[in-house]
DNA sequence: CCGGAGAGGCGTCAGTCCGT
DNA sequence: ACGGACTGACGCCTCTCCGG
């Protein structure tokens, strides 16, 4: 792909380029489909404004035709003008006394979120799983409420490739990717019946180490909290398991919470009397609301990389049907100038 | 080997958006 | 109006790469 190319598809469909540093940002990582200049990128059949595109990865991409006068183009939204003119007013409006930053804050902060951008993203582009979606069967792993022992089964794609899927049953199964999925077959039971302590869980590990079943233990104390239970045990089992499908020592961290431990999240309201217990319930808060606050960080720079791979996709699509116009362009011109010899 | 630069992730704060 | 969700910005940390 040239620059000749790339420019020339900028002046004709007004794609913005991802930006610098945000591309940057997907180098060398695994598993993310950064497409590369010279990447093959097949486009089939065309109608009707869309087309079927096929990337390196063998995925699939849906995509409206360049040359469309209703598209509102995801890349350069009528937001983003607001913010590329709301940014030449500021050099403009400097003198006026308000700061830079707060001015920044201001625009950015009227930007849809990358939920909404990505959904619209993806009726254009059916091969785009859509946000709600995705979020709604993982709602459905994370139910409300004190934790009870029957969910509805889950399926969770970790970070690391491996799949998590959450039983009706309790039962916490990891799996590896196909190659090895097998191989990587890993299976966490929690039961609380016969605990050493009362309402603690015991979580059994049936991997593929030589020594058979394996059990850590998680104090009640740890587990009872309103819903998060799964979420933290999910990432207790990531952080187990990330490092090494061997897995020689349990390495039990808590990565999604400063709370001290025991913190129980599920204290009655009502209850306060003491100034010390009104402290205590401000602290309690508090730390739910930064728990909260901290997957929702989580989540979000999830969409938002979500976001930009897809735009990466886009563009690789559009260049492809850039490629195509200027090819079909150029066979007309040499059509037509034949007729007119 | 060591130190600096850069990338990337995380936690937190602050502000906005949006559904109820 | 209110509370929860969302997200930009900031600071900090870790890791990797590279030059000295």
């Amino acid at each position: 792909m040239t620059m000749e190319m790339v420019e020339s598809q900028q002046d004709d469909n007004a794609v913005d380029t991802v930006p610098e540093q945000d591309a940057g940002h997907l180098k060398n990582q695994p598993g993310q489909s950064h497409i590369s200049p010279g990447s093959e990128v097949s486009v089939a059949a065309s109608s009707a404004g869309r087309s079927l595109a096929q990337l390196p990865s063998g995925q699939t991409v849906h995509a409206q035709g360049v040359i469309q006068a209703t598209q509102h183009s995801v890349i350069q939204s009528p937001h983003m003008q607001a913010v590329q003119a709301a940014s030449a007013a500021d050099e403009s409006t400097e003198s006026e006394g308000v700061t830079d930053s707060q001015k920044r804050r201001e625009i950015l902060s009227r930007r849809p979120s990358y939920r909404k951008i990505l959904n619209e993203l993806s009726s254009d582009a059916p091969a785009v799983p859509r946000i709600e979606e995705e979020e709604k069967s993982e709602d459905e792993g994370a139910p409300s409420g004190i934790s009870a022992m029957t969910v509805p089964t889950s399926l969770y794609h970790s970070s690391t490739g491996q799949y998590i899927t959450i039983t009706q049953g309790g039962t916490i199964q990891i799996s590896n990717p196909p190659p090895d999925a097998v191989h990587g077959l890993q299976t966490l039971a929690m039961t609380n019946s016969g605990a050493p302590q009362p309402g603690a869980t015991i979580v059994q590990y049936a991997g593929q180490s030589p020594d058979g079943t394996q059990q850590f233990f998680l104090p009640g104390s740890q587990v009872v909290v309103q819903g998060i239970f799964y979420c933290l045990l999910f990432f207790l089992v990531l952080f187990c398991f990330a490092a090494t499908g061997d897995m020689p020592g349990y390495q039990i961290r808590n990565p999604t919470t400063n709370l001290p431990q025991g913190v129980v999240m599920a204290a009655s309201p009502g209850t306060i009397c003491s100034p010390q217990q009104v402290a205590e319930e401000a602290t309690r808060k508090r730390e739910l609301r930064l728990m909260k606050n901290r997957e929702a960080a989580k989540e979000c720079r999830r969409r938002k990389k979500e976001y930009i791979r897809c735009l990466e996709s886009r563009v690789a699509v559009l260049e492809i049907q850039n490629k195509k116009l200027i090819e079909e362009l150029e066979t007309l011109k040499d059509i037509c100038s034949s007729k007119t010899d």
